[in-house]
RNA sequence: GUGAGCGUGGCCAAGUUUGGUUAAGGCGCCAGGUUGUGGCCCUGGAGAUCGAGGGUUCGAAUCCCUUCGCUCACCCCA
């Protein structure tokens, strides 16, 4: 009879115990960047109405055209499992009256986002997200403040040789008039061949400028820049923003190729790059999105925010080498020979635990050799040794196995010497 | 959605071009290395119907077909 066997979904992976410490790392350090910050935890649902997206994101990007986890509950309504962060915070933003807190309302998340495309190196279908808005204030400073929050959450976490990548794309003001210029510019250039590139020149103009297709370059190139048509508002934001991030010292590369692929985006966009590049290098994204609020049926709004993919910090942590770090604590194995020492190791062990102790019995039925070398591979730093000698005496054998120590203790003792570190 | 590469014990993997006795090796696991003690070292052991199905052949991990899976790249994004 043969039994099927399982695999864990495409595009999903199991966070074996080896694999915890980054995490932990990465978490810990980006929970602080945010606090440090001011920006306050949100949860939100792992899955919302399917049409928030389609809303907040835009139909016609390829997230929700083709990588919504979308279905159909028992009660029959449309749910999506989110595939990102910023359209369900607004939502509860709104939902929860946060407009009639003072502003801006700033707000951090980390969770898992769900995308359906083939996977890769650095690309996931459950993959998570570290993010941060600030909504309710539409000062250029506010910009600075966010960029520097993910800049420094990178290099707290040790990753170096970063590269932020900066642009302004506009608003509804000047956006259309730029377009405009790249459209018409497009369709003067013989060169551009390309079959892709020919049909965004249609649908989305503004992301021709990304394609990565040799013939295409040249034309790229020289193409109209963004930034030259910016209406006065959006060139005064602009320099502003790069007024106050020189004034943090923070290097940036203007970057006019920069589109991003969600539909709510305004006037600032960025991105954050490994130097090696890579064709996943994008490690967080962001930008600012002053019309979004208001196309999920609230007030006009302003708001920032950007999102940071773990998996991907964790793929540059470890290509820099950077060392995960170690656990650290005590943790008590408890060894024991014969029946009636088994016995009093388990009690023991039950009493050091409701104490907030590490402590695991050794497996039994195992010679005290096996058991100590047990000890080191689940790596404990001590071990209590407990067999008829230390029964009829009444001390035990506590084991620093760091140190090689060996010393006997009556219980009250043993128990004592592990409180204290 | 498109293209390429790869699937051998828990993990890494030789062998596949030139089909042929019991399918290397390493890590890990378990057990020993004398009398109750770890991390290093030494020895031994367990563990694989070579992704699956079919075909060719006296004989296939090795050749052919099908299928599933994984990986990488395009695309897009974190």
């Amino acid at each position: 009879m043969s039994t099927r066997t399982f695999q864990a979904p495409r595009g999903t992976t199991d966070l074996l115990p080896d694999d915890q410490p980054y995490w932990r790392f990465v978490e810990h350090v980006a929970t602080r960047a945010a606090e440090t910050f001011g920006y306050d935890r949100i949860d939100t649902p792992t899955f919302e109405d399917a049409a928030l997206f389609v809303r907040g994101v835009g139909e016609a990007t390829d997230i929700v055209e083709k990588e919504t986890y979308t279905f159909e509950d028992r009660g029959g309504d449309l749910l999506s499992l989110r595939p990102e962060g910023t359209a369900p915070v607004c939502r509860a933003y709104l939902e929860h009256g946060m407009h009639n807190r003072s502003q801006p309302v700033r707000l951090h998340y980390i969770c898992p986002m769900y995308r359906y495309d083939r996977p890769q190196a650095g690309r996931y279908r459950e993959l998570h997200q570290f993010g941060a808005e600030a909504i309710g204030d539409g000062d250029p400073a506010v910009d600075a403040e966010i960029i520097e929050l993910g800049w420094s959450l990178l290099k707290d976490a040790g990753l170096t040789d970063l590269t932020l990548l900066l642009n302004s794309i506009g608003d509804s003001a000047c956006r259309p008039g730029y377009i405009d210029a790249l459209r018409s510019y497009f369709e003067s250039q013989d060169g551009l061949v390309h079959e892709d590139c020919l049909r965004r020149l249609e649908s989305n103009p503004l992301r021709l400028l990304d394609c990565k297709e040799e013939p295409c370059q040249p034309a790229i190139a020289s193409a109209p820049r963004s930034v030259d048509y910016l209406c006065a508002d959006c060139a005064g934001h602009w320099s502003a923003l790069l007024g106050w991030l020189d004034r943090l010292g923070i290097p940036y590369r203007l970057d006019s190729r920069l589109a991003r692929g969600l539909d709510y985006y305004t006037r600032t966009v960025f991105e954050i790059v490994p130097k090696g590049g890579g064709s996943q290098g994008t490690i967080l994204g962001g930008g600012r999105y002053d019309g979004l609020i208001e196309q999920l049926g609230g007030s006009p709004t302003p708001g920032i925010g950007f999102a940071a993919g773990i998996e991907r910090i964790i793929l540059n942590l470890a290509a820099q080498e950077v060392p995960a770090p170690g656990a650290s604590g005590t943790k008590v194995l408890l060894a024991h020979v014969g029946a009636e020492a088994k016995d009093a190791a388990f009690a023991l062990g039950s009493e050091m635990r409701s104490r907030g102790l590490s402590a695991v019995l050794a497996p039994s039925g195992r010679s005290l050799k096996a058991q100590m070398r047990y000890a080191s591979s689940i790596r404990a730093t001590h071990a209590v040794i407990i067999g008829e000698r230390e029964l009829q005496s009444g001390r035990l054998a506590l084991r620093d196995l760091s140190r090689s120590e060996q010393r006997e203790l009556c219980r009250d003792e043993l128990l004592q010497a592990l409180a204290a570190p």
